[in-house]
DNA sequence: TTATGCCAATACACTAGTGTATGGTGACTG
DNA sequence: CAGTCACCATACACTAGTGTATTGGCATAA
């Protein structure tokens, strides 16, 4: 996935090492994944970078201002994994891998990734900005996975619904798989399961999700 | 659902009311509705009950000894859920109604529910024994639903998959949905799509959830 | 009525956290 | 080489939060 996650370039002027605003939000980063977003405290964060809190301050203008700023960085790289995984040939399994590769991730290494993601979900029910972040991110993955599932179907009668219970589904492995004792082989064996319904719905030529006889 | 869940019953003594620990821990649920287990402060609680700290520290020993009952008594009565969503006749469609309904909760009295629920979940990142609890339900949630499963099944063989499949969907289903701007119509249509699962499962007379030709 | 026990109020000490104002320092710029 | 700017340190004021120790009030039981 888009791994410049860890923005990685520490600016440097002269000798000394200065911080950037990027740094701060990496750090910020680390205190979500170990603790969800009421973790991320301003002296915390200072401590953990080696400066003081008069360093934070000037980079940003108060504490909400970084939380904004996190939102929005999350945001726009989640909006870019999009794009990451698009382009496709209409292969039914290159697609299906491609679909979960989105929502799943590279399997083992995006725990850290899934683990922020339930954060800022959690964080969004009781903060407007984060809950339009996810809102957006959410419809986005949607449409994304319909369009690429039309690629492979003759009928894509389905395919609305199909992708929205591959998001929920998904989602859920992740929400009740990321645990302290994380299942690896169960985690295996769902992705196996949610992989099939696509084969599933492709091999029967599209269609309803709701049997031949829907509503 | 069992709902006496907001055990009601503030035991009076004489003519004034004074607090139980059940008043408290009902205090708690609605500030972990409201902004997770970060939320609940000593001092909010009592400013809450219209009480000072020092009647907390009377019925607790401190703050920690609150999540912990907080948590015991959540785990009881989602093991208590599944009792009485428990016996069945083996019809499908009030087998399937049934696995729902633990699953989603009456839909729409349940939200205040599910926010608990996904706030433990939360909790459970950093916290050993909320994991424990959260572990703990999950099993027993995802087993009943199998055996429910295999009531309905000439061939039982994907049950304990489905029954997975099942309930990552249904928590997904909660975890997307259940935000400031919750799309009821979606929530239902959701609940469709997983009940046709079950439904086309049986329909096919039950057997692996892979298809006939499984791996 | 007196005593006892349950429950709550009050006062105190302590820690953690935010935000602000001001000063310091090194690096580049003319 | 003086000045300026970018970045950080320090010190201060303030609020919120936990936990403890002590006292107070009200009911029921003796």
């Amino acid at each position: 996935m888009t791994d410049a996650e860890s923005s990685g370039s520490r600016r440097r002027r002269g000798d000394r090492d200065q911080l950037t605003r990027d740094d701060w939000l990496d750090a910020a980063t680390e205190l979500v994944v170990e603790g969800g977003f009421d973790n991320v405290r301003v002296l915390t964060l200072a401590r953990r970078l080696g400066v003081s809190r008069g360093s934070f301050y000037w980079h940003f203008r108060d504490h909400q201002d970084l939380l904004s700023s996190f939102l929005q960085r999350w945001r726009e790289r989640r909006m870019a994994d999009l794009d990451y995984w698009k382009s496709g040939d209409g292969d039914v399994h290159t697609e299906t891998r491609r679909i979960l590769r989105l929502l799943l991730g590279d399997s083992g290494r995006s725990v850290r990734r899934m683990r922020v993601e339930l954060a800022v979900r959690d964080f969004a029910r009781r903060d407007r900005d984060a809950a339009d972040a996810v809102a957006a991110v959410d419809e986005a993955r949607i449409r994304q996975n319909e369009t690429q599932l039309l690629r492979i179907a003759d009928n894509g009668e389905g395919a609305q619904d199909l992708s929205l219970l591959l998001y929920v589904a998904t989602m859920g492995a992740q929400l009740v798989m990321t645990g302290p004792d994380r299942d690896e082989a169960k985690v295996e064996r769902i992705e196996q399961l949610i992989a099939n319904l696509v084969v599933q719905w492709h091999e029967r030529g599209g269609g309803s999700m709701l049997g031949p006889d829907a509503e």
